[in-house]
DNA sequence: TATCAATACTTGACATGTCAACTATTGTTG
DNA sequence: CAACAATAGTTGACATGTCAAGTATTGATA
């Protein structure tokens, strides 16, 4: 009886590896997206507008222009359907700015506020502590391993 | 650059290993979630509730007792605080039947109904290709090691 | 045995997620 | 250049998720 199937107490064993290694990764990402939100709720934000300020600060060189509303839900790391309703209630909080592109009217052009930059400051080093918390169970040659899986994982899929 | 900084399209690289794992773990599992979710959601269901309707067929010899609301809640793979009103709306569906544990009238205990292992069994077939499907991009070694690397993580967090 | 803490939920209020339908604007094609 | 499709997003309706506070019941203690 594997480790896993004690964590969930189920008498059942699992239909085959592939099941297992699915429940597995459900499991364990949930575990760390909770840490994740901890981490950020405090702040008065959730770990979906934590990413998408993210995104508008890690844009880089195209900061400048802004980034388009469909750009940033494509960059999304979880797909996430309701960006628009993200970025009002992130422009509430003055962290997001919006404006329509004069050169394409249909599209809304995103930047961080300071305020927003400000707040990712804070967050940075909590952060980067809790990645290493989240992963402290692999050593660094596992963890190169187990990012290389998870793109094996990905690709066939995009 | 790696492979998932240009997934996401970001400029800035990753600040560490430990943060490239993290969102690679959140991204893979909101993909194979994805999958799963379309393949019960016609179906009628979420996948929280598929899974409730799981535990209570795998609680094996326990079953004929029925599974208290809390227990359920302690063997979700992902950690859920609304088991209650997952409950209601499978008891709705029929797929779940409770009733007042009589030796602790605090407790509600939990069946799984006939139309809801019929509708188990209709899923089966389809979540064990769903599942090899997510994980065709590793081999069988792979899998083993992913799914160790994994256990790994949620080790030292229990 | 009355009181108090702990357990096992339930409920209310509110934020978020999700899907489908809709609007505005821009390209494309006969 | 008019008509139509495609793009970029918004909005509405509803389900789900989440947190805090409330209720019923049981167990432990003075």
């Amino acid at each position: 009886m594997g480790r896993l199937q004690r964590e969930l107490r189920q008498n059942r064993p699992f239909q085959s590896t592939a099941h297992e290694a699915v429940v597995g990764l459900i499991r364990t990402a949930d575990m760390v997206r909770r840490q994740m939100t901890a981490l950020v709720g405090p702040q008065g934000i959730t770990l979906q507008q934590f990413n998408v300020l993210r995104i508008l600060r890690g844009a880089g060189s195209e900061a400048r222009d802004g980034v388009p509303t469909l750009e940033i839900a494509d960059r999304m790391i979880e797909q996430t359907p309701g960006v628009t309703r993200l970025l009002d209630r992130l422009e509430a909080k003055e962290l997001v700015r919006r404006q329509r592109c004069p050169k394409d009217r249909r599209q809304h052009l995103c930047w961080i506020t300071p305020k927003g930059l400000a707040l990712l400051q804070k967050l940075d080093e909590a952060a980067l502590r809790s990645h290493e918390e989240s992963m402290k169970g692999l050593r660094a040659k596992d963890r190169a391993t187990f990012i290389r899986l998870m793109e094996a994982i990905r690709a066939p899929h995009q």
